[in-house]
DNA sequence: AGCACGCCGACT
DNA sequence: GTCGGCGTGCTC
């Protein structure tokens, strides 16, 4: 800015200049600020705002002129460390014009490390003085020794390195043997060597290696989706790619749908390149996260491995995403803003000009019409590496080959288990439905247990004595008496669960050390870690398991995997019945065999036509993938997306939520429904983002289009003026 | 009268 | 998201 005279203004006191800082409360519009000087857009600063301080970033849109001298106020501080990059801005733009969440609710995600700002305190260490003490005692003489070489340590390291009390330390400290000192804090991250350790690939496996290294070469956007059977070797494939973005000296993240997930790909990548990577996702304490933050922005850390929140971390230079298991419904975030993480993975490199790599043994049917249709380009790795072939499938037909009544396992799994146990090898029994029994009614009124909230039917947990919702947690205890006709001794349990395989396991195999594994087993992560290890170790013969024993895991002496209800899940309304079904028996079938040796899945069906027990009978995946595309047409949904509902709006906030819950309810199931609130649901029909129609609350009479139009455009809106529902499918998104 | 709670709008 | 203001309705 120049003035007549054609030479810059004096500087004039503080408020010079206005800058537009986003903040991250639910707004979309930055504010304007003062400052002493001009701020790059990306500058990391604090500003008042209402009563508090909140943290901001100086945003690319012009400062608002209209907003009078006397409304603005300054900013307090501003950031010593690196401007949150474009790339990473536009991303934030994006994100929350297609989640329709505001821009600073999208930024928030970017700065939620309270500590990530502060310089970190130094660490407090000991150090030899060389003063001897008073009385040299055994202990005292060990922690001088450790102490002889000069350098300093933490009061807790040395006194356990030393294998002596903490007192002894502070007693040569109050002798002035040792003092106290200060350190900075060690913000080193190891550097990976891409050439440390590089695997002995297949052909099949080299040749999508290269093409990987080759998009990363390539430096621009690109989509490539590593489609191969489980144990085909993909993250030795998808390292390659890490190492030739560590060559070129840009940053990588790997995306995991789940935080239990990444110890074991944190542990590969070490091997690999010699090199611990850093790790994000809600359980990294804090001073770890803000550490990490720091070092991602700064560029120091080469590789993070995390979970969907890392997308948002303010990397310096990322040149690479990786999103494991693609197909993984933990990539939808539902609280807050929902997003997709592998959705926005793709626009994060997009934004970045950078190459996703999406990997998975079973990918989502979006991905690979994304694949066909050329959007993404397609790896195919189809046969599992030398040393293991892919488990046989076989179909039991139960209305044939069923068991005896008040039996779930039929003959033929039994006699097969018999066998695999025979050998000394384990078998798992799986059935995706926690506790004993799904329902329980009176024998004497037909009384049903269902949920006061949702109306669904409360699981029977026997270990726990209780009965409850698995829709809402609602629990209550087990009563003796049916609550309904008072009868003692009436009540039933109907259907099976894992508790009550493991209670029929046990009967038929009295010899055998079994292990139920299910997420509701009392004891945390760190009791199922054991528990894996025992299995690991050779410590059991029978796993009885639901969900959870299909992710990660390998179980090496794993031979036969039988589904107890194969069909459990097919029936429930979800579009995506098949896919899912599809995807976790192919899974967990899959875990047989896996590290060598043969390996058999046996699918307890009532419906062995049914096209997915057929395509994991005869193991053709296209098979599935073209059925499932075919019958998606036939159903007039896209193969794309998912579908949503938007409550429009209700009476009241109350109401609406209950609509979009039973709605949630009913058809389509959780990953399939969105609740969206009036405004931006209006908004989003307006838009054309969404295709709608109207349900059976709605008055069919509406024409929505217009009557939204006009409800947006009349200003302030008595609350409860629209009552209806749509129910949307979104498009392809890129 | 005094206050708990929920709703709503503003925040530059 | 978080705060303060304000209205409703219930209790000492």
């Amino acid at each position: 800015m120049t003035d007549l005279f054609g030479t810059a203004p004096r500087a004039s006191g503080r408020r010079d200049h206005r800058v537009s800082v986003l903040v991250p409360v639910a707004v979309d519009a930055p504010y304007t600020y003062a400052s002493d000087r001009a701020l790059a857009p990306g500058t990391v600063v604090a500003v008042p705002l209402g009563t508090r301080e909140v943290l901001g970033c100086v945003w690319d849109d012009p400062p608002d002129e209209t907003i009078g001298h006397n409304r603005i106020r300054e900013v307090s501080r501003i950031f010593d460390c690196p401007p949150i990059a474009d790339d990473l801005r536009r991303f934030v733009d994006w994100v929350a014009a297609w989640t329709l969440g505001t821009r600073g609710m999208i930024l928030r995600m970017v700065l939620r490390v309270p500590d990530a700002l502060e310089p970190e305190p130094p660490i407090k260490a000991v150090r030899a003085t060389g003063t001897a003490p008073e009385r040299r005692t055994d202990a005292r003489a060990r922690v001088l020794e450790m102490m002889s070489d000069g350098m300093a340590w933490s009061k807790s390291g040395l006194a356990t390195a030393a294998g002596v009390s903490p007192s002894v330390v502070d007693g040569l400290v109050a002798q002035g043997c040792l003092e106290a000192v200060l350190i900075p804090p060690s913000t080193a991250y190891a550097v990976p060597d891409p050439e440390a350790r590089p695997p002995k690939l297949f052909d099949a496996q080299r040749h999508a290696a290269d093409s990987l290294v080759t998009a990363v070469a390539a430096d621009r956007f690109s989509v490539s989706l590593l489609d191969g059977v489980t144990g085909s070797g993909k993250t030795e494939v998808f390292l390659e790619a890490v190492a030739e973005t560590v060559r070129r000296g840009r940053q990588s993240l790997i995306l995991m749908p789940e935080i239990s997930l990444t110890n074991v790909v944190i542990d590969r990548i070490e091997r690999r390149f010699a090199a611990r990577p850093a790790e994000w996702h809600s359980a990294v304490p804090p001073r770890q996260r803000a550490r990490v933050w720091r070092g991602v922005a700064e560029g120091r850390v080469p590789i993070v491995v995390g979970a969907r929140s890392a997308l948002f971390l303010p990397f310096a230079d990322l040149g690479l995403v990786i999103v494991d298991e693609e197909h993984d419904p933990a990539y939808k975030q539902e609280d807050r803003v929902s997003y997709h993480a592998r959705d926005m993975a793709i626009v994060r490199g997009r934004e970045g000009g950078f190459p996703v790599i999406l990997s998975s043994a079973t990918p989502s049917i979006e991905s690979r019409v994304n694949a066909d249709q050329g959007r993404y380009r397609r790896l195919h790795l189809p046969t599992r590496i030398a040393g293991s072939e892919m488990p046989e499938v076989t179909a039991i037909d139960m209305r044939r080959d069923g068991p005896e009544q008040g039996q779930w396992i039929s003959p033929r799994l039994a006699s097969a288990a018999e066998r695999v146990l025979a050998d000394g090898r384990q078998v798992l029994f799986f059935l995706n439905r926690r506790g004993y029994a799904p329902l329980t009614l009176c024998r004497t009124c037909g009384h049903r247990f269902v949920c006061p909230n949702c109306s669904t039917w409360l699981v029977d947990h026997r270990l726990r004595g209780r009965l409850e919702c698995h829709h809402c947690g609602h629990s209550e205890k087990r009563p003796e008496a049916c609550p309904e006709c008072g009868d003692l001794d009436s009540l039933v349990a109907c259907g099976p669960g894992v508790e009550r395989i493991a209670e029929e396991v046990r009967a038929r195999h009295p010899d055998s050390r079994i292990l139920v594994l299910s997420s509701d087993l009392p004891g945390g992560s760190d009791r199922l870690r054991r528990e894996l290890q025992l299995v690991a170790d050779g410590g059991v013969d029978i796993i009885v398991g639901t969900q959870l024993v299909a992710k990660g895991h390998t179980f090496p002496n794993l031979a036969l995997v039988g589904v107890v209800d194969a069909d459990l899940g097919l029936a429930n309304g979800d579009p995506r019945a098949a896919e899912r079904t599809f995807q976790l028996l192919t899974q967990v079938t899959g875990r047989a065999g896996r590290t060598g040796g043969t390996g058999e899945g046996m699918l307890q069906t009532y419906a062995p036509e049914h096209p997915v027990i057929k395509a994991l009978v005869s193991g053709d995946r296209e098979a599935f993938y073209r059925e499932e595309v075919a019958a998606r047409r036939n159903a007039g949904l896209p193969p794309f997306g998912r579908l949503a509902a938007i409550v429009v709006s209700g009476p009241d906030k109350h109401e609406a939520e209950s609509y979009a819950r039973a709605l949630a309810r009913a058809a389509p199931r959780s990953d399939a429904v969105e609740v969206l609130g009036p405004a931006e649901a209006a908004l989003a029909v307006l838009r054309g983002r969404y295709r709608f129609r109207l349900l059976a609350r709605a008055p069919r009479s509406v024409d929505l289009q217009a009557y939204l139009r006009d409800w947006l455009a009349a200003g302030p809106r008595p609350r409860g003026a629209l009552k209806c529902m749509v129910d949307v499918d979104p498009q392809s998104f890129l």
